[in-house]
DNA sequence: TGTTCTCCGTCAACACCGCTGACATAATCT
DNA sequence: AGATTATGTCAGCGGTGTTGACGGAGAACA
C-alpha cells in the first residue's frame, strides 16, 4: 500500500479530518517532534501521533510509507536545524567545534529520531550542505586533501557516534535510564578496593563525570590532535 | 512479577522443558546471540527466543526480569569477549589502542546485538573488569585522576559510539547497505563543482575513505591528544 | 521409600504495536 | 451539475512484551 503516498508538492485536495485539522507532511513532522520532546521517546507511535494530530492514525500513511520513512524525514529536518543559521567565522577550530556541538545538540533534542537516523547516509540536500561546510573549513584551514578527508571522516563519525550514544541514553524508557545512571552510584561506587583499586580510587570522580556527555571533551581532544597535524606553513 | 527470577548460582531444580531442554541463563544468552546473528536484530523477541530454545516464551522471565535485563546480559557478554585474553604490556598507548580495537571488533562480530547493547551501562562483572583495566592503564601511565577519568570517558564512549555506528552499517539489510554505499559514488561524486567545490575536489578520496571505518584514525587522534596532556614528569 | 514443599515451565490473556484493504465522502475538474 | 478521485476513517490482522494462575516435576526430609 505504498502507492497511496502522494508527494507533498503535488497535493491538491486537503480534506479536514473529523476534528477539523488540515493535515500536511510538515504538520505531521512538527507534531511528531513535539510528541517526542514532550512525552518522551516511547510516545512516538502511529496511534499516539494520530491522536495528537486529531486524525485517524492510519492517515499518517497517506503522507509517509512507514514509520521508518517518517523517521528519515525527521532526520533530514534535524540536520537542517543543526546547520540553521551557522556561518563560518574563519577560525577553523572554532568553526568545527561549533558544528560538532550543533550536530550533537540537534540530535539530542529528539533522541528517538536520532537513534534510528544517525547511522544513515541520505545524500539529501541538508546532508550534502553539511559535508561541504565541514570539508570547506578543513581545506581552507590548510589541511592537504588526504588529511582533510581523514579528519572529516573521524570528525563526522565521532559526532554522530556520540550523538547516537547520548541520544540512546535519553531515548531509553525512564526506568531503564534511571537504572543506567544508578549503576554508577550503586555499583561502581561500592566496588572493593582490593579487587578494583583504580575504580575505588576514582569513584567520586567517575560518578560525577559519567553523568555528563563525554562528547565536548572528546571533541577537544580530536581538535587538539588535528591542530598538531596542521602543516606548519598554514598556521 | 519480577520476584520470580532466581539468581543463577542459587538454582537447584532444573526441570527440562516439554521438548527436553534444560534451561540456564547461559544457554539463553548464547541462544539469543545466535538468534540475533542469524536472523537480525528484529528476530530477538521473547516468542522467537522461546521457540529457538525449545521452551515456552514466558520461561525466559524465570531467568531475566525483562527483555531489557536480557539485553544487559548480552552486552556484558560482548564486553567479556572483547577483554578475553588481554594482558597489559606496560606501554599505555599500545595498551589503550589494543583495548579500543578489541572492543570495536568484538562488537562488530555481532553487529545486530551491538546495535542494541552498545549504549547501555551494565554494571556487571565483565564491564567493571574492563573499566578497571582502562583506568589502570591511564593511572599507571601517570595521568592525574581527574584527567584519567575524563580521558577514560572519552575513550570508552568513542569506542562504543564508533562500534555502534559501524555495527549499524553492517546490520543493514543488504539492499539498504548497497544503497548507502552507492550514495557516495552516485551522489557525492557527481555534485556540481560550483555549488559544492570542496566535495567535488575530494570526491575520489571520499569515496574510498568512507568505505572503511573511521575508528582507527579517530583512535589515533585521541591517543595523540592524550599523550600531549600527559604530565612532563611522567614521560 | 514416601511425603511434602516449592520451583519453574506452561497456558491464556491483556493491552499495545505497525500496518493494510475496503469504504465513504468531500474537494476539485470538466 | 455531475464525474472523478484523493484522502480520512474504519475494522482487523498478526505481531509485541508482560503477567497471574496453575500444575507437575525435583529436591529435601522423614
Amino acid at each position: 500500500m505504498s502507492e497511496r503516498v502522494v508527494p507533498e508538492p503535488q497535493r491538491r485536495r486537503r480534506r479536514p479530518t473529523k476534528q477539523g485539522v488540515v493535515l500536511s507532511a510538515e504538520l505531521i513532522i512538527d507534531t511528531a517532534l513535539r510528541l517526542v520532546e514532550q512525552h518522551g521517546a516511547e510516545a512516538l507511535t502511529v496511534r499516539r501521533l494520530g491522536a495528537a494530530l486529531g486524525a485517524d492514525p492510519s492517515a499518517v500513511y497517506r503522507y509517509f510509507h512507514s514509520t521508518d520513512d517518517l523517521l528519515l524525514a525527521l532526520a533530514d529536518e534535524l540536520i537542517g536545524r543543526a546547520q540553521d543559521g551557522w556561518r563560518p567565522t574563519g577560525d577553523w577550530r572554532a568553526d568545527l567545534r561549533a558544528i560538532g556541538l550543533r550536530i550533537h545538540s540537534a540530535y539530542l533534542a529528539h533522541p528517538q529520531a536520532a537513534l534510528l537516523a544517525a547511522h544513515r547516509t541520505t545524500g539529501r540536500s541538508h546532508e550534502t550542505a553539511a559535508v561541504e561546510a565541514i570539508l570547506g573549513v578543513l581545506r581552507t584551514a590548510g589541511f592537504p586533501d588526504p588529511e582533510a578527508v581523514r579528519i572529516y571522516h573521524a570528525f563526522v563519525d565521532q559526532s554522530l557516534g556520540f550523538a547516537a550514544l547520548d541520544a540512546a541514553a535519553l531515548a531509553l524508557p525512564a526506568a531503564a535510564a534511571d537504572a543506567d545512571l544508578r549503576v554508577w552510584q550503586a555499583c561502581y561506587a561500592r566496588l572493593d578496593t582490593t579487587t578494583h583499586p583504580h575504580i575505588a580510587a576514582t569513584a567520586h570522580l567517575l560518578t560525577t563525570d559519567m553523568r555528563r556527555s563525554g562528547y565536548p571533551y572528546a571533541l577537544d581532544l580530536l581538535l587538539d590532535a588535528a591542530a598538531a597535524r596542521l602543516p606548519a606553513e598554514a598556521r
